[in-house]
DNA sequence: CCTATATAGTACTAAAATAGTCCTATATAT
DNA sequence: ATATATAGGACTATTTTAGTACTATATAGG
């Protein structure tokens, strides 16, 4: 019902190997034959986390990627970020004028509050995170408390 | 970043009319006048939203379109599955077998569960929050609590 | 300082998903 | 009966996403 693009989905993967061995430089070929996938496409996703700061690149020989902070500090909600860009639940979070009834949209503040609760439980996600095994089926977690309108404190 | 489709952003608008009237029958052409989306796209989104139980529909004349559950009983995670499908984050996560790395993949699990946390948090809004005005700038929310891998059980 | 290696940037093509439209069938109130 | 309204499915156009290719630039090391 709410997707990443396959290019997050395969720079998810990429990240977490190089989050194996975070003190290494990884040429896109190495990560080609690590991940198995296309080589112009990791180059792709290498060139936008670096060019949104979650690598740094060394070109030349010998050159190659690296994360620019530990897995720890790395979020997943940078990550999503990165590749697809700020682009929110609904357009008009994003860029305000789009829509001709913003102005009197009644849905549209809620709307940035499940943005803003679904950001912050993804922020809350780190590369370290995602490397830290799983065993889905005995996964025992707490639930997430959500942000009611209820709840909200509201100026008139 | 992550983002609904427009056609769920059109059931929101929508649906939220229909909110404020919860007892009425609302015909497709009344809610293209309300909205202002066009006829064949508010027509396309009422089929689904019927199909997928969250309105019921009346043929015939002085026939339309009502909610099944009453506003508040109605969220917003069941009208984005209603209008997109059981799609998730990733595409491994809704149907198993179309990834070839599958067996091995070490993110898998943790994408899991930030979809559910994501859902948990889409599925704690109801219809009834959403036709509350909440004014963006002054809004006070608790920051929901986000599932970390670190706190979890884990069966070896 | 030359060469092999590797990234930077940009433009382009192909494929897939999404949005939007239209037509025919069926049900119901009056 | 007839006007009104939804049901369902097929189809087209548009937009987004994915993937490719090419040229420029930087660096290590002999």
């Amino acid at each position: 019902m709410l997707r990443v693009s396959k290019l997050t989905d395969y720079a998810s993967v990429i990240l977490t190997h190089i989050a194996h061995h975070p003190d290494a430089l990884h040429a896109a070929s190495d990560l080609t034959n690590a991940t198995g996938v296309a080589l112009p496409t990791v180059s792709k996703i290498l060139k936008l986390l670096t060019k949104n700061n979650i690598l740094v690149s060394h070109r030349g020989s010998k050159g190659g990627y690296a994360l620019v902070n530990s897995p720890s500090e790395t979020n997943v909600a940078d990550i999503i970020t990165a590749i697809e860009g700020p682009i929110s639940m609904t357009e008009c979070s994003t860029i305000s004028g789009l829509c001709e009834q913003e102005a009197s949209c009644e849905v549209k503040g809620n709307w940035h509050l499940i943005n803003r609760a679904v950001y912050t439980a993804i922020e809350a996600v780190s590369l370290a995170d995602m490397i830290t095994p799983v065993r889905q089926q005995t996964v025992n977690f707490s639930v997430p408390e959500m942000v009611k309108t209820s709840d909200l404190k509201v100026e008139s």
